[in-house]
DNA sequence: GTCTATATTTGGATAGAC
DNA sequence: GTCTATCCAAATATAGAC
């Protein structure tokens, strides 16, 4: 009898279409903001009738989860990419915090989809979260080889990351009046910590 | 002739009705989300039809405006009330950050609209952005007299405010994992502008 | 897989009687 | 000012022919 063919031609047609799908819902949310995704203009500017989609999706909440997957894994792939850890624990911290920045920064839709929850009916599911999930566990590592393991200077370096962001979006959208900021924020960062660790107690200093 | 009432109680019925509305749409986007807004459910709950609404309000995005203002407006008493400035800078610095995390948290529904711009047809009346503008400018001289007049360190402890916000709300609604983190944070920040003050130049330290 | 047709719900907003 | 009645638009989702 005949063998299973090596290519699934139809599998293969099938992921483009959800490709496409997917790459036209981006481009409306970066227009009209994350909320505002729309099943019949969604299907309109790919040529098909809005019923076609649920062939390729169960839902539109499917579809915003696997934007988040889509999107959690650019993060993954472009920090793997842009992102050559130097050495040096201060410039490599600098880097990671550039690069956190810098991503959020490219597409608010995104960030609003990844790190925020303004979507009423949507959560990510379990496979999708695993992702950001792995990835939180990776910036952890990172920053504990570049001395910051205490859980909660972890949190203000998360602070300070998620911060600048918020500024840079919220207030000066397409500049840098906040990424200009980031060296300095983590030198300010890196000082402290440095001084914490030549001495400890109760992690405050004498005012003078 | 009769003379003029000296009260107008019409105004005022209409006043306490429109004040009405708002606190039930205060209670469903705290409830379901922002965006959740619906004018039927909001008149349902208060035994109103919808349409009965359009005498209080002109639109959906009137009573988000009308919201708006309020938040403001509480932002700005709130500030009054609770935060008696205190003489030393540093002590100050940390009670606005306190100040202004903690009302945050307080009703991420409020911070939501003041803060973020996630309503995709709204936004704020410029007599409602004026109650802002006014806070902010506030805020700046504020900062001004505790030392931090330079823009860009305006900016940083900016950064500093939202992103201590941000990760409490968005990581652990509810605790304090971030709010314990304040008053650290704000003595970096101070240290970091202390030392700048010592040795300005470019604006960077050597690294040892 | 795609279409037509339609169900169903929900939303914001208006007209006109009372 | 409030109601009833309705309009209109848009949304998500399903059924069934081809």
């Amino acid at each position: 009898m005949l063998g299973e063919p090596v290519r699934d031609r139809r599998a293969e047609r099938h992921a483009a279409t959800r490709a496409e799908i997917l790459e036209a819902a981006w481009e409306q949310v970066r227009a009209n903001g994350l909320a505002a995704l729309s099943l019949r203009d969604l299907a309109r500017t790919i040529g098909m009738q809005p019923s076609s989609l649920y062939s390729y999706f169960d839902s539109k909440n499917a579809i915003y989860d696997a934007m988040y997957a889509q999107g959690a894994q650019q993060f993954v792939d472009e920090q793997k990419a842009s992102m050559r850890t130097p050495d040096d624990p201060l410039e490599a911290l600098k880097a990671v915090l550039r690069f956190f920045v810098n991503f959020c920064a490219a597409d608010s839709a995104r960030y609003q989809l990844l790190f925020q929850r303004t979507i009423p009916g949507f959560e990510p599911s379990p496979a999708s979260f695993k992702i950001s999930e792995d990835n939180l566990a990776e910036l952890g590592e990172l920053l504990a080889r570049c001395g910051v393991s205490d859980p909660p200077m972890l949190d203000l370096f998360t602070a300070l990351g998620t911060g600048l962001t918020d500024q840079q979006m919220s207030n000066d959208p397409g500049g840098d009046r906040w990424v200009r900021l980031i060296d300095e924020a983590v030198e300010m960062f890196y000082q402290h910590i440095t001084n914490k660790a030549r001495k400890p107690g109760k992690g405050r200093r004498p005012r003078s």
